[in-house]
DNA sequence: CGGTTTTGACCCGCGC
DNA sequence: GCGCGGGTCAAAACCG
């Protein structure tokens, strides 16, 4: 149950302090790439998604918003590479693209952070205290604690990308600059506070931004632990946004990740990664029984409500 | 009927 | 201090 603290160093993010994006320029992308999908270490395997190096074209980006001058050991947590970006600066990047595809309905971004959680007593999602605190209830005072975030872009045309985890919408806004409005998600599971945050890029319409925050803390619905059939599987179910939307045979994908591998200190602390929930998950906090969600051994298709 | 979506209001942090 | 924009709440509407 604390598992998390150690992978986890508690990162407390707060809504202040700004998200800083390491470095990472154009030229660092091909290596970040190489990093991303070729190191032992790499941040995808530390994540438990098995992918071998080809499939860091389907990848159109991901990011890590992090903040690391908060917790700068954060910044090598996630495996000791990991860029972090503010989310703007996501919505900036260049996207890639697979070809648009889109029609699929079985995407699967479900990205949860990994790298960083928060301690027991500022749980990121389950088991603990919500992460942000209700501004309701939140003293006066107190800065909101934000998760660690992780944000990618996929090309589709549908929004709400399925990543095998159930959301429930709680708001949308209209994003300034932008036609689009911006939708948030929280997750359904009363134990998880997994949020996430969906958007279209103004400059390319046909751009998902998804941005996670905060890491799940029971298994998805669709890819239960070890229910990884193989790295597809685990593309689809734990990772991507939609790999499946987001590869495109034929099309180009632009390997482009804007992430800047600090290898610096790769902490010892494995990656904590909701995508663990392939792995071994530590039971979150509660020993919860395997839920619905957990208990589907197979991998079904989340595909279930989009809506 | 229960769960999800919609949507306007409200809160909060930040920049000026 | 004020305005703006992002994020969240919560009641009502909607849907299966």
């Amino acid at each position: 149950m604390e598992d998390k603290e150690e992978s986890n160093p508690g990162a407390e993010f707060t809504s202040e302090s700004s998200w800083t994006l390491s470095g990472g320029g154009p030229d660092s992308v091909s290596n970040s790439v190489d990093y991303f999908f070729d190191r032992e270490g790499s941040v995808l395997s530390e994540f438990g998604w098995d992918l071998p190096a080809d499939h860091a074209d389907e990848f159109v980006r991901f990011v890590e918003l992090d903040r690391t001058e908060a917790r700068p050991e954060l910044a090598g947590n996630f495996s000791g590479s990991q860029s972090y970006a503010a989310a703007d600066d996501v919505a900036r990047c260049s996207v890639s693209n697979p070809g648009g595809s889109a029609d699929v309905s079985t995407s699967n971004p479900s990205v949860s952070s990994c790298s960083s959680e928060d301690p027991p007593e500022k749980s990121t999602g389950c088991g603990g205290k919500p992460p942000e605190i209700p501004s309701k209830v939140r003293k006066k005072g107190q800065k909101r604690i934000r998760q660690p975030r992780f944000a990618f872009m996929t090309k589709s045309e549908v929004d709400h990308l399925e990543d095998g985890y159930r959301w429930r919408k709680y708001g949308q806004k209209a994003v300034k600059n932008s036609p689009f409005p911006r939708s948030y998600y929280r997750c359904t599971n009363s134990k998880c506070t997994v949020k996430k945050r969906v958007e279209r890029s103004s400059e390319d319409p046909t751009v998902v931004i998804t941005t996670y925050e905060g890491q799940h803390c029971h298994h998805s619905v669709a890819f239960p632990r070890g229910g990884l059939i193989n790295h597809e599987a685990a593309f689809g179910g734990q990772l991507t946004p939609a790999v499946s939307q987001l590869y495109h045979p034929g099309s180009h994908l632009h390997r482009e990740i804007p992430l800047n591998i600090s290898q610096s200190q790769s902490q010892a602390h494995q990656a904590p990664i909701d995508a663990g929930e392939s792995r071994s998950e530590p039971e979150p906090t509660t020993p919860k029984p395997p839920t619905d969600e957990g208990l589907l051994g197979d991998i079904v298709p989340p595909g279930m409500r989009n809506r």
